[in-house]
DNA sequence: ACCATGGCTGTTAGCGGTAACATAGCGCAG
DNA sequence: CTGCGCTATGTTACCGCTAACAGCCATGGT
């Protein structure tokens, strides 16, 4: 990506040079039975004291924990996990992590799944479909105690197992569909209806979409469709439509916003399917010193912080991040009390007008 | 962080009540047995099958495969690993995600991962060490193959347990410290000194700093260090600073920018300790109509691709982020024949420009 | 003095796979 | 026909830990 890294080794110690298989470690790995031996007790009862479980005497505890700070040691779960049944692992799978949208989703599931002795393990897809299958086996191959998985729309393969698991799965992001078991998110469709009625009560009427093409995004294809239908409802349609696909998307944003400007040049309105996007649009804006919301409005998706800095206030509507990881979270650790699986939690965004949308 | 995520909780499907242990499946979790007595082979045949390993004739393969396929049968990555002493798994432990360095590091760790039936497991910091020894543990207690860390500067039990667990460590995006195993990264220290050599040599002598404050963010630190240096060689010293921590950074960068032009009217060079920052105050000096890069030059650090869009090219440095990931993902892979740990890759960043800089 | 009690520790039997070795056919050279 | 070398499959013994239960000892009520 950046070419002409020149990557030198440098030999800052002796390399050591090996015939074949790994170097046999002098000491070999540690395990509870060298811990027993070292503090004089016996491997059960050095189970119990490094998990903290049924009665040990202090003396004996402190001997034990002594022994294996020592020779430190530390536990394997993978015998643990099999001998007592339980991984504390919580499966999280997602599109993508340059989407911001999603490392923030995970900042919710894991400050939630902290006190909980759950950990999540993320696994990343790349908006597709097969590899989202392999994702989710490869999980599930671990046993873990729930899953976390973005959007309804998956493979047969990979609901079946999903539903199979016997594990709670919560599907998030999205609710506009029939989950296989739990869903926390907003109605994509709703959102995009929104915001398309608010533009239209703002008084614009050449309405143009800007957004991306990703055969698999679901969500942005839902919202489209939620406002175009608020659009018909009013009796209009798209003045036009833009569509990418990778690069920064600032500079997508940009030069999206050129091209339906210059090929539409009645356009009052751009909505985009990202704040990314539409940042770079009111960059582009601003630069040609079009008059924003006068001449022509904006609006994008999403709430990004980042956006805190730009000159002026993107229209947007958060997608209620950091709350679905929260709750999501708060489903997988058994939280609802009373309640096991099936439940659909409907998050409402707010539409924040922000500068770009004349009032 | 968004106020009022109004939830509710729809009911779309009847939520199952519960009594107190989770629902006993109808259907017990299967096992290679369960594949084994509907294929009519002994267990090992099935295991040897689902791996690809060992000779299996084409008719008993078939029968098998079909019915794992058809009982849906996901084999237990836990036993399997718990018998042959072997994990797939490679830790992955960074300081963050919303920071976009991480996630490019680990789109790298991915890509070279893919094929070598090795996966990346992601554990977050938070910058803390505390939590990065946690962490650790929690890592190894998993017994990977490899663990990459972020990083030089640990606790010393981290140091401890990282050296103690028999597997290829790499500390990666620093060289400029001891690793404990192996390294890939580029002299922080260098790229503040080349930096501010630039700074000097295009004509600019009242040169500020802006930067996190974060007490863990060790590259950064290390940056300013070498920056320092560069400056006092040249008889120069630093005309101003300011840090920050939380935030919206974008923000950040335009009120630390105008605090330090309010306060030092007379600086001409402000150098930002990361890209977003840096965009921040560029957005600002553009807003107030100050003359950059020649009343005022800018400069930052990581070369964001997201920064493309913005209305000037920012000057900075790239860190070698997917180059990282790709060198430290072949070292653990063991794709350098003959060397075993000990290895030091530096990289080393290209200075980019931009047009914040005068020639 | 006796036994129930409860606190602490040990024993046994797996968890679900796989390594390593054993075995059963089978073709074919001698 | 024997025996060797294959290939295809089965058997056995764990991997390192924990659930479940068993035992042991001091205590104390009666």
């Amino acid at each position: 990506m950046f070419a002409s890294n020149n990557g030198s080794t440098a030999a800052g110690r002796t390399p050591r040079q090996v015939t074949k298989p790994p170097v046999a470690d002098p000491r070999r790995t540690l395990t509870l039975r060298d811990v027993s031996e070292a503090s004089g007790v016996s491997e059960m009862t050095v189970s119990r004291v490094l998990r903290n479980r049924g009665d040990v005497s202090d003396a004996t505890r402190e001997r034990v924990l002594e022994a294996a700070r020592s020779l430190g040691y530390v536990p394997n779960k993978i015998a643990g996990a099999l001998a007592s049944q339980r991984v504390n692992l919580v499966g999280v799978v997602i599109p993508s992590l340059s989407n911001m949208v999603f490392p923030e989703v995970l900042t919710g599931v894991s400050d939630t799944l902290e006190d909980t002795g759950l950990q999540p393990v993320v696994g990343v897809t790349n908006y597709s479909p097969e590899r989202e299958e392999t994702v989710i086996y490869e999980m599930l191959s671990w046993r873990p105690s729930g899953m976390i998985v973005a959007g309804l729309e998956h493979t047969d393969a990979s609901r079946a197992m999903l539903a199979q698991a016997g594990i709670p799965i919560v599907e998030i992001m999205d609710i506009d569909g029939e989950p296989v078991d739990s869903a926390v998110g907003i109605s994509h469709r709703r959102a995009g209806r929104q915001m398309a009625e608010a533009i239209i009560a703002a008084g614009y009427r050449r309405i143009a979409f800007c957004g991306t093409m990703m055969p698999y995004d679901h969500r942005a294809r839902k919202r489209l469709e939620g406002f175009e239908d608020a659009l018909r409802k009013a009796g209009l349609e798209l003045a036009d439509r833009e569509y990418y696909s990778g690069g920064s998307a600032l500079l997508k944003g940009r030069e999206m916003t050129e091209a339906v400007l210059k090929r539409t040049p009645d356009v009052d309105f751009l909505y985009y399917s990202n704040d990314m996007i539409g940042a770079g649009g009111l960059l582009y804006c601003l630069d040609k010193g079009i008059d924003v919301p006068g001449k022509v409005g904006l609006a994008g998706f999403n709430g990004v912080e980042l956006l805190d800095g730009l000159p002026r206030r993107l229209a947007t509507m958060d997608a209620c991040r950091l709350e679905i990881g929260r709750r999501a979270a708060e489903i997988i650790a058994g939280k609802h009390e009373g309640v096991i699986g099936g439940e659909v939690v409907e998050l409402t965004p707010t539409l924040q007008p922000g500068d770009t949308i004349r009032a």
